[in-house]
RNA sequence: GAUUGCGUAGCUCAGUCGGUAGAGCAGCGGCCUUUUAAGCCGUAGGUCCUGGGUUCAAGUCCCAGCGCAAUCACCA
């Protein structure tokens, strides 16, 4: 046990319903010999296993050599497989004699039957007594009920945990969202649909492995804590390492550390990143995220085009597999995911649009005619129109014009930005003003860019400085120059295509989830325990 | 950061014109060997987010704050 906390400080006033429970704990334990917090136990089935072990056959066979045994006074065949199954409470219903209730694992639920003729009392009486939220063992048949509802017949019973804790509505679950991300433990338990999409989440991300590892990449894992945070604009969070004394940052990319390894000569490497930005929370942003960066020596941006295609329409192919497996509604056109509203279609191969193709079409001007661009953002009534940047005026009439037009059904590649607003990507060596980078967009979200790699020391350094140049006070205490890269460029990097990849995005797309909430366990939210601390000294004084 | 909405029993939610707090589930007690969201009967349960204000009277109106959500902005 810890020392005195503020919660220990004041006596936790329980409610009745947790008094309840602790009162069933201890009859449990003293009356009953059922230890409320149980050991290891092998030999369990899936509750889904279970259920694909009824037979109807064997049901009928023993319920009517059951009521002849009745008759006759003899024993009945029974050719019902025996099961043993734990799950978590989240049905009881006590008929007297008979005591229905339904267990929940991670498979799925199924109801365990207790008649009083066929266990031993006291076990009857921790059948009757238990609670919803507490984790009981069964054994018994399989069979089902009059009804038709397949369950275990229970011959012994045994409590694996008590739960202490008031229950959540058992129909409706837990629905205040604030609660759900709070007390996520509970959530995933009473909503599986919400345990669902991270069962889910869980099988992507191995997908995404599974999927580079074929294509020969290694997977490797760089630094978190980073004495400069670089490969990305975004303001990280500081901390300290004490025995070095030394400021650290945590990441906000890892493509600084990920060259160097395309420098040492791993020719393709990929790494599922947490990152970290210290910025604004909103639908798609979560402070700490998950993103995949994948560099491959010898590639370009092209490259990393053909890899996210086959990639994600990879990924989409089997959630639709998935749905379809799961008895759901699936588009016979192809693989089609719902999201929200939209229906979308990952069908190779996706839309691939110039960033100055979809500008003439959206803005109606050309890009590189800037005076009919200046003349086309005044028109629309574009603030400071006349201080910006010509490339910077191009930018923002393309979001506010162009990139509305981008078909959020079909995933989309913008490519060739304009060099201008790409400081750090390489320029086409045909076209100079626009760079070989594009993004991909999909529902309306921007789900990663890829880019052919910048390589060239001398220019690298050149745009950093650049870069530090326009850096305010508060910018430069985290933006320094990476020099050991630059050095690690003069040693020679290959030429290279890389991407970054939002794996919350894409799962939020694949689980049809409309909040980054819903796809990370614990997303961070305001803590509570400032105002509760200081409601618990307000008491005491 | 701005705007809007929400915050009432453990959970899901009602609460009229400002008149002093309601339901279902869960809980508790009783009955019952076939329930399926909730078997039947009974019973108990409240910091109405917090703090001010207006009023004879505030869950309700006003102000400030806290938390959550949505939209926008910012950031990518």
């Amino acid at each position: 046990m810890a020392e005195t906390t503020p919660q220990d400080a004041v006596p936790l006033s329980e409610s009745e319903i947790v008094a309840a429970r602790r009162a069933k704990l201890k009859r449990f334990r003293d009356e009953l010999g059922f230890e409320p917090y149980g050991e290891r136990v092998d030999g369990l089935h899936a509750l889904a296993d279970a259920r694909a072990k009824f037979s109807e056959d064997a049901h009928v066979a023993y319920d009517t050599a059951a009521k002849q045994a009745k008759l006759s006074g003899g024993t009945a065949a029974d050719t019902r497989a025996i099961v043993k199954v734990a799950g978590r409470i989240v049905q009881h219903r006590d008929m007297g004699k008979l005591v229905f209730l339904f267990l929940r694992d991670s498979s799925g639920d199924l109801q365990l039957s207790i008649s009083k003729s066929a266990i031993d009392a006291n076990a009857f009486e921790l059948a009757k007594a238990a609670d919803y939220g507490d984790i009981l063992v069964a054994e018994g048949p399989i069979g089902r009920t009059q009804k038709g509802e397949v369950c275990v017949w229970a011959t012994s019973i045994s409590l694996a945990t008590k739960s202490l804790a008031p229950p959540p509505e058992k129909w409706h679950g837990l629905s205040d969202p604030e609660q759900r991300y709070r007390r996520r433990y509970v959530d995933m338990y009473a909503n599986p649909e919400s345990a669902k999409v991270f069962a889910m989440r869980s099988r992507i991300v191995s997908r995404i492995r599974r999927f580079m590892d074929a294509r020969g990449f290694l997977e490797v894992e760089t630094p978190v804590l980073q004495p400069m945070a670089g490969g990305a604009a975004a303001r990280p969070f500081t901390t300290h390492h004490n025995t070095l004394d030394m400021p650290l940052f945590m990441r906000i990319a890892p493509e600084l550390y990920l060259k160097r390894c395309l420098v040492g000569g791993m020719g393709k490497v990929y790494e599922i990143n947490r990152n970290f930005r210290n910025e604004g929370i909103d639908r798609s942003h979560n402070p700490e995220f998950t993103a995949m960066e994948v560099y491959q020596a010898f590639g370009d941006y092209g490259t990393m085009m053909e890899l996210t295609e086959s990639l994600v329409n990879n990924i989409a192919v089997s959630m639709v597999a998935e749905r379809e497996a799961a008895g759901l509604r699936v588009n016979a056109d192809g693989p089609v995911l719902p999201w929200g509203e939209m229906e979308i279609n990952y069908a190779m191969p996706f839309v691939r649009v110039k960033f100055e193709e979809l500008f003439r079409r959206g803005v109606g001007v050309d890009m590189r005619d800037f005076a009919a661009v200046r003349a086309k953002a005044r028109a629309i009534g574009m603030h400071h129109e006349a201080k910006l940047d010509n490339w910077l005026v191009v930018n923002k009439l393309f979001e506010e014009l162009a990139e509305p037009l981008i078909d959020p059904l079909r995933p989309t590649f913008v490519t060739d930005y304009p060099s201008a607003i790409s400081p750090l990507t390489r320029p086409s060596r045909t076209d100079p003003e626009v760079c070989e980078r594009w993004d991909i967009f999909i529902g309306g979200m921007e789900i990663g860019p890829a880019y052919t790699e910048l390589n060239d020391p001398d220019i690298q350094l050149a745009k950093f400085t650049e870069q530090l140049k326009g850096a305010d006070d508060e910018e430069s205490t985290f933006r320094t120059l990476d020099e050991d890269f630059i050095d690690a460029l003069r040693v020679g990097m290959p030429p290279a295509g890389g991407l970054g990849i939002g794996i919350d995005r894409l799962v939020m797309l694949m689980t049809d989830s409309a909040s980054i909430r819903d796809v990370i366990l614990f997303p961070l939210l305001k803590s509570m325990s400032a105002a509760e601390s200081t409601k618990v000294e307000g008491t005491q004084a």
